[in-house]
DNA sequence: ATGGTCGCGAGGCGA
């Protein structure tokens, strides 16, 4: 059995003593990590692999920053999403690392997502959908789409995770009429996530919770955690192939996200059974 | 209540 996880640390060095507890406690064999907002030359290299993890990331200074561990080897690196047209350049903003890890002879192909916010400021009179940190999520949606349909062919057990920043269903957040048009829940980011389940993928979360409402995310602000208002919006998408194989998915906030000096996100989880 | 709370890094931005 490999549990696989996903967790937004909101500053890896902020968070590492409470992650090596978690690692300790939860002992996931693979976990993809958001917002480590560090340089390279910072990350805490030496404490993770000392945990027995290989590492592979993709930094940035003080902003976003995406990360794979695992216990199990990592080849096949791949940083950033292409660009849509193809132009090679760059996306300057550090949100996306994808390997592929073996497993028993098996290859599990693994990405660590954090799709960007999208909230900001408006000016007076500007819509949600005019503003160009939206315009960029939307974007960086399709640019997710259009790499994942071009892996589809390779029947693979593939498995993206990370913060997607959209509540799926009304299920997934506390006050879904609240949030109506606003960011996390716009009809619009709605629909793109939507699509990465129209071409397939599983809401991994879903195979073993049917109707249960449960969050990965609660506000700082407004002691938002006492009162459960939050959302869902970490997910492990899977592959066909891979949702087969789920033996176990779950959210993790007890023990997490209830502790002093916590991320406002908790870990998200599946176990698969490799044969 | 047009705020609230974190993290980065040293003022304001991002979430």
């Amino acid at each position: 059995m490999i549990k696989i996880a996903t967790f937004n640390v909101n500053s890896i060095n902020a968070r590492l003593p409470k992650l090596l507890d978690w690692l300790k406690n939860s002992k996931p064999d693979i976990v993809c990590l958001q917002e480590l907002k560090c340089e390279e030359k910072n990350f805490p290299f030496e404490a993770l692999s000392d945990a027995g993890f290989n590492i592979a990331v993709n930094c940035q200074k003080s902003y976003n920053g995406v990360a794979i561990l695992s216990k199990y080897k990592i080849d096949d690196v791949i940083k950033n999403l292409p660009m849509l047209d193809n132009s090679n350049e760059t996306d300057p903003q550090a949100r996306y690392i994808e390997c592929v890890i073996s497993v028993n002879n098996q290859a599990i192909r693994v990405a660590s997502i954090y799709v960007p916010n999208g909230g900001s400021e408006l000016m007076a009179d500007q819509k949600i959908e005019q503003s160009e940190k939206f315009i960029y999520k939307l974007n960086f949606y399709d640019r997710l789409q259009s790499h994942i349909s071009s892996l589809a062919s390779y029947d693979e057990i593939q498995i993206f995770a990370g913060d997607y920043n959209v509540a799926c269903q009304e299920i997934d957040i506390y006050d879904p009429k609240g949030f109506e048009g606003q960011i996390l829940f716009h009809l619009q980011e709605r629909i793109k996530f939507r699509n990465l389940l129209n071409i397939g993928l599983i809401d991994s979360y879903r195979v073993a919770n049917q109707e249960s409402q449960a969050f990965t995310w609660w506000d700082y602000r407004g002691n938002s955690y006492a009162h459960n208002k939050g959302a869902r919006i970490d997910y492990l998408l899977v592959s066909p192939k891979c949702a087969d194989l789920i033996a176990e998915s779950d959210i993790e906030n007890e023990g997490v996200r209830d502790q002093e000096k916590a991320s406002d996100h908790c870990p998200t989880f599946i176990k698969i059974d490799l044969c």
